[in-house]
DNA sequence: GGTTTCACG
DNA sequence: ACGTACGTGAAACCA
């Protein structure tokens, strides 16, 4: 028989560190649970043990008690967030059938100690499962402990421990008692530490034998006499050091027999907790096996291929194999297979029957290829679930299942788990709209998201044209002025290195040149740019390393990169990710033709190669000051919505404000710095950071700040308003009743509770001016297609939008655009879009 | 897989 | 006393 005993309070604690933060949407802190589990699952298939218990202290301080036990005062407690967790982690472990064990008087160690020993006396089989280093001294033949370390799991047998120590695992005790320990308050000799200790212990074998001889022994006298001086300390130590073995826990090992689990109970549980990857890692949803289980009472469904359907209602999810689609429809009893693509298309495109799917994007883009639209879409599961839940790692009809305690049957003649979720479709979508309702994103999901998803496709499905030739071209003369920089580096350094390592880097600049550090990473010296550019006319190769980054950055990311993926019809297909921000906005992927240079005139240049096709333009049309005017908006500050209203040069005027000048005097200088403290207040500013930028000091921009909120007092009310509510309600909206929550705002940890109030001023603005271009890209893609026009969407960068069109459209297409943008919403200051035509994206860009 | 850096709005 | 602006994605290095 083989025992598992697990030190709860360690593990939890190494877990709790050792997993990023997570927290539910309401602000319950989870990584602790998510980790321990994880832990535990591992230990348990690498240990496969046939008893489990696992042992907690009795009490479990917080910073905020007083420490409870004498010896151990000066021990930091649990901090909140870890606390929070423990009596979930223990509810959760019995509801999975362990044993928890605690003991009045004892610690956890000491159950380990009783346990291991109750194992080892009836001549079975121990496994300790801690990240604490003490219960080392309690392996033995029949004893291993599993020792969880940031890395990997040690099992220290009476060989390993040796080997790391140097002597008998039951040795451990008298080294630490000569030792000590600061974190345990365990006192040790004075003046010896790990070393002195470990050498007199291999040598003499213990405390006892040493003190016995102490006048004979051959050793220093400097440590004869630190010894005799300690002698108490050091017995004192040898018996605070010592795990009990006697606690009076229960030591029938049967008792210790994993109980079944119940099973609807975790997961309801788990799923409460948000931890739905865990739910499917301990396959909780699995059917059950062996004999003994009670069997499921789950539905037993099963699937069948159809050659036709004639319901008005349709719940399905697409099924795309290449090209070729197939349905998987969730009907009465049964999963129903739709292969036939005439049947397919017929259905997609008749208006009589209304179409409940998860993820629609992909079929819009099916029937856009196909020369056909989707009608009555009424709703799309995925894209609920992001307005819901836009933090989300990513989205399913399982999770969804979860989420809303609905139960997925069994499928009986099929080997895809997906279908399980299909079927409970029809419910769940009557609970998700609900949901969205009661919060009031009906028309967000409705009228914006979906009809976005279209677009979306359509623009995926169109492309950017670009010139391969000419990238090639750029690409090769990159290389050559790269390579060139390579070697006068080399040369500078006085040896070649990776120059892409910012170790390596690193390495030869601070230390081998000497040049002054600035800042620190974790791992060593920081060689970002803010730092490189300090230095850069003080020293040549620093100079020459700034070059070469960002040749490098544009060879390998913009013309390897791109060259890539570029498709057999020569143009670039982007996905758009609807899904993904926090706030609102759409991302760009494989590749992110988000991000492509211009702020430099070299990256810049990369926009020639992006193209119109033959007898076509660009247009490329941008917001101006789109941000800032939606702060204008929704915080009803006069001074800056007369400002916007007036049609003024909005960072002279705040300068002019701000600075207490007249217009007429503002200096550019000034006007930049102003400009730095309206995009400062739109992401919840500091005076840190913003002297950092404009470099002034940290006084003189706390002064600016200060000065800007007086002079916008709307704005400084607005802010305070809006990080109150968010407070109040747990998530921030925007315009349009988007939400993000900010579970942030509740924790104790004063970093993070300071960044949640720097979103909760952000996201409504940077998420409302999402909204806008999301409604004008919809309303731009109707007129385009009312007015018959071949022009179309082909990017979206978060203020600006993109068409190509027939030479000849340019005009009215660009009437359009500018148009459409424009009065996508009404405001209380007007929305201005700037227009440009040409022929690459260089040239319609300003 | 995490970290660092850097491209964009 | 603390660390320092919001939102993204990709490439390269390194353990």
């Amino acid at each position: 028989m083989t025992l598992l005993v697990v030190d709860g309070n360690s593990i939890i604690n190494r877990a709790f560190y050792g997993i990023r933060p997570l927290t539910t949407k309401s602000g319950q802190p989870t990584n602790a649970i998510y980790g321990f589990l994880t832990m535990l699952e591992k230990i348990k298939s690498e240990t496969n043990p046939d008893r489990v218990a696992i042992a907690f202290d009795l009490r479990t301080p917080t910073f905020r008690h007083k420490a409870y036990d004498g010896y151990k005062a000066n021990r930091k407690g649990m901090p909140e967030e870890l606390a929070a967790q423990v009596e979930p982690l223990k509810k959760l472990l019995t509801l999975l059938g362990y044993k928890l064990v605690t003991c009045e008087g004892y610690e956890a160690d000491d159950i380990l100690g009783t346990l291991s020993k109750a194992a080892e006396d009836s001549g079975n089989f121990c496994y300790i499962a801690t990240g604490d280093r003490d219960s080392l001294q309690l392996v033995s033949n029949n004893v291993t402990v599993d020792l969880a370390t940031n890395k990997a799991n040690i099992f220290y047998t009476p060989s390993k421990v040796k080997e790391d120590y140097g002597v008998a695992p039951d040795r451990l005790i008298d080294i630490k008692a000569i030792q000590g320990d600061s974190s345990d308050c365990i006192p040790g000799v004075a003046g010896i530490g790990p070393k002195g200790a470990t050498e007199l212990i291999s040598r003499f074998n213990d405390l006892d034998y040493i003190y016995e001889n102490i006048d004979t022994i051959d050793i220093k006298e400097g440590m004869r006499k630190k010894l005799i001086a300690s002698k108490d300390n050091a017995y004192l130590s040898r018996m605070l050091g010592e795990i009990k073995r006697d606690a009076p826990v229960e030591l029938d090992l049967d008792s210790y027999k994993v109980e079944p689990q119940d099973r609807e109970e975790a997961v309801r549980f788990m799923g409460s907790l948000e931890l739905y990857k865990l739910i499917d890692m301990m396959k909780l949803r699995e059917p059950l096996g062996g004999s003994d289980e009670k069997p499921s009472e789950k539905e037993h469904i099963s699937v069948k291929e159809i050659n036709d359907y004639s319901e008005k209602e349709l719940y399905f999810i697409p099924e795309f194999d290449g090209d070729s689609l197939s349905l998987v429809i969730a009907g009465d009893k049964q999963i129903y297979i739709l292969k036939e693509k005439a049947v397919i298309d017929r259905l997609l495109s008749d208006k009589s029957v209304g179409k409940y799917t998860f993820d629609s994007k992909p079929l819009f883009a099916y029937a856009d290829k196909n020369g056909f639209e989707i009608s009555s879409l009424k709703t799309d599961l995925l894209l609920g679930a992001y307005l819901l839940q836009p933090s989300g790692s990513s989205y399913s009809l399982d999770k969804l299942c979860v989420t809303y305690g609905i139960e997925e049957p069994i499928v009986d003649n099929s080997d895809k788990e997906l279908y399980a979720s299909v079927y409970p479709m029809k419910a769940l979508c009557e609970k998700l709209l609900d949901d969205i309702e009661e919060k009031g994103m009906t028309s967000l999901l409705n009228d914006v998201e979906i009809p976005l998803a279209n677009v979306l496709a359509k623009m995926e499905n169109v492309g950017f044209s670009v010139d391969r030739d000419g990238i090639e071209a750029y690409g090769n003369a990159l290389s050559g002025q790269i390579e060139s920089l390579e070697s006068e580096i080399y040369d500078a350094v006085g040896y070649e290195f990776n120059i892409n390592s910012p170790k390596q880097l690193g390495k030869a600049l601070f230390e081998d040149l000497g040049l002054p550090a600035k800042k620190k990473t974790k791992s060593g010296y920081s060689t970002n740019a803010d730092v490189l550019e300090e230095l850069r006319y003080s020293y040549p190769v620093v100079d020459m390393v700034l070059s070469y980054r960002a040749l490098a950055k544009l060879k390998s990311t913009y013309c390897d990169g791109l060259l890539k993926v570029i498709a057999p019809d020569g143009r670039i297909h982007s996905s758009f990710n609807q899904t993904e921000t926090r706030t609102g906005r759409i991302s760009s992927t494989e590749p992110n033709l988000q991000n492509i240079p211009v702020r430099t005139e070299l990256g810049r240049e990369m926009r020639k190669f992006f193209t119109a096709r033959e007898g076509y333009v660009l247009i490329d049309t941008d917001y101006s000051q789109i941000e800032l005017r939606v702060l204008a908006h929704i915080s009803g500050d006069e001074n800056m919505i007369n400002a916007f209203k007036n049609n003024d040069d909005i960072h002279a005027i705040t300068a002019s404000q701000v600075f207490n000048v007249p217009l007429e005097l503002v200096t550019p200088q000034l006007r930049s710095r102003a400009k730095a403290v309206n995009f400062g207040i739109v992401y919840g500013i500091g005076a840190f950071s913003l002297s950092k930028d404009i470099k002034v000091s940290v006084r003189e921009a706390s002064n600016y700040i200060k000065s800007y909120l007086a002079h916008y007092s709307g704005i400084d009310k607005y802010m305070k308003e809006t990080v109150e509510t968010a407070r109040e309600k747990g998530y921030v909206v925007t315009m349009f009743g988007r939400r993000r929550y900010l579970p942030e705002l509740t924790t104790g940890n004063f970093n993070t509770r300071a960044f949640g109030e720097r979103v909760a001023r952000n996201m409504p603005i940077q998420g409302t001016a999402a909204d806008i271009i999301k409604i004008a890209m919809i309303n731009v893609d109707n007129r385009m297609k009312s007015e018959g026009l071949s022009a179309r969407l082909i990017l979206q960068v978060h203020d600006e939008l993109i068409v190509e069109a027939p030479a000849y459209e340019a005009l009215r297409a660009s009437m359009i655009l500018q148009e459409e943008m424009e009065k996508a919403v009404a405001l209380s200051v007007p929305l201005v879009a700037e227009v440009g035509i040409g022929e690459t994206w260089y040239d319609a860009k300003g």
